[in-house]
DNA sequence: GGCAAGTATTCAACAAAGTGACTATCACGA
DNA sequence: TCGTGATAGTCACTTTGTTGAATACTTGCC
C-alpha cells in the first residue's frame, strides 16, 4: 500500500488520466517512484472503489475517450495521514551496481558498456529534469519560489532527482576512468573518487 | 529473478550463512539492494536446488549450527552471464520523497521530523560506510587500490553508496532550511540548493 | 492506401517481495 | 534464574510487481 500514496501525491497536483500518470511514473522519468501502466490502472480502480479518487469520462474528438481522475476529500485526508506516518526506508534496486559488485567474476567489457549507457541515459534524464525545473520556476528567481510558492514539494523532490542523477553521472565517469586505467596500465592520478565539482 | 544475482554477487566475495547475508542486505546497511531474511533464505534454497550455490553445515560450539553457502561453478557462470546482460534501470521507492511531494496537503510538522530523522540516519549510515572503506583500503593509498586490488567492484559500489548518502544528507539539510525559512518568514539566502561542498 | 507511432485502457497469469509470528541455542548481566 | 539480545533459521499468508498480450482510435508519413 505504498504506490497508492505516490498516486495520491501526484493527483494532488491536478487531475489526470491513467495514461498521464503512466508517463510520469515511467522508469525513465520518475524521480522517486516507478510503476508500470498496469499497476497504475489496477491501483486507480481500487482507489476509486474506496472513494479516495473520483473519475469522470472525458470525450475527446481526435483521441480515444479517457477517464480523468482526481482526489476526493477522503483521498486528501488519506494523503495527509500518510505524510504523518514515519516513512519506510528507501528501497533501491540497482542491477548495474550488482554487476559492478561482481566485477571480479563478471564480463568486464560488457559492464563497461553498461556503465557508458547508464552515463548517457543519466545525462538525458538530467536534461529532462532541468527543463521541468525551468518550467516550475517560470522565470522567477529560485529564492522567491522557495520562500512562497505552494508547489515547493514538487520542487524539492525534483531537486533531489537532479542531485541524484548528477551523482550518477559523476560515479559512472569515475568507474569508467578506473576501469580504463586498469586495462591500459595508466596511472590513476586522473581517476579520483567522485568528488563533486563546485555547483553552478 | 534479480535478488538472486545480488546474492550470487555477495557470495562471490566469500562464503556466508543466510544470517550473514541478512545482515548485509539489511535496509540500514545495503548500498544497492535490500532484502529481508525471509527473502534470502527462500532464494538460497532455490539457488541450492538449481545448483548455483552449495551449502555445508557448520557446527558451532557456542552458537546454533549454521549453513554456510558458497558459489558453485554453475553459480559463477550464471553470475558472469548476468553481468553481460543489460541491467534493468534502477528502481527507487522512497516514501519520504512521496511525503515531500505531497507537502501542500500534508502534515508539514511531521514531514519536517521525518526529514530530520532521515538526516541523522543517513549520517550514521555514512559513518558505517566510511568504516567499511577504511577496512577495504587497509591503510594503503586509494590510487594503489584502484589500480590493482581485485576487490575493485565492492570498492566502486561502496563509493556509490557513500556519495548517495552524502547527497541525501545535503538534500535533507536543504529541505529543512527551506521549510524553516518558510515557517519563520526568514529570507532564504542561506537556504541555497544542495550545491555539493568540495570533497575531502 | 498502408503502416508505424502515439493515445488510452484492460485482461490474465505469474513471479517476487513483504508481514508477522514462531522455534531454537547460547551468552551475559541483574 | 530470568530476561534480554544476538545468532540461526522456518512457515504461512498477503500484497505487489512483472510480463505479454489484446483492443481501439487517430495522426502523420512515405
Amino acid at each position: 500500500m505504498a504506490l497508492r500514496h505516490a498516486i495520491l501525491a501526484t493527483l494532488a497536483k491536478g487531475e489526470s488520466s491513467g495514461y498521464d500518470l503512466a508517463k510520469s511514473f515511467d522508469v525513465w522519468v520518475a524521480n522517486f517512484w516507478a510503476a508500470t501502466p498496469q499497476q497504475l490502472y489496477r491501483e486507480l480502480e481500487k482507489l476509486e472503489a474506496e472513494g479516495l479518487v473520483q473519475a469522470r469520462l472525458v470525450h475527446q474528438r481526435r483521441r480515444p475517450d479517457k477517464r480523468v481522475h482526481s482526489l476526493t476529500d477522503a483521498g486528501r485526508t488519506a494523503l495527509h495521514e500518510f505524510t504523518a506516518r514515519p516513512p519506510k526506508p528507501v528501497a533501491i534496486r540497482d542491477e548495474l551496481l550488482v554487476q559492478v559488485e561482481a566485477l571480479a567474476l563478471g564480463d568486464v567489457a560488457q559492464i563497461r558498456s553498461h556503465l557508458a549507457e547508464k552515463l548517457s541515459a543519466s545525462r538525458r534524464k538530467l536534461e529532462h529534469y532541468e527543463q521541468s525545473r525551468e518550467q516550475l520556476l517560470d522565470g522567477r528567481p529560485e529564492e522567491q519560489y522557495l520562500a512562497r510558492d505552494p508547489r515547493i514539494g514538487p520542487y524539492l523532490t525534483l531537486a533531489r532527482g537532479i542531485a541524484f542523477e548528477q551523482e550518477t553521472v559523476r560515479w559512472c565517469e569515475f568507474a569508467l576512468r578506473v576501469l580504463d586505467a586498469r586495462e591500459n596500465g595508466h596511472d590513476l592520478r586522473t581517476a579520483r573518487p567522485p568528488e563533486p565539482p563546485e555547483g553552478p
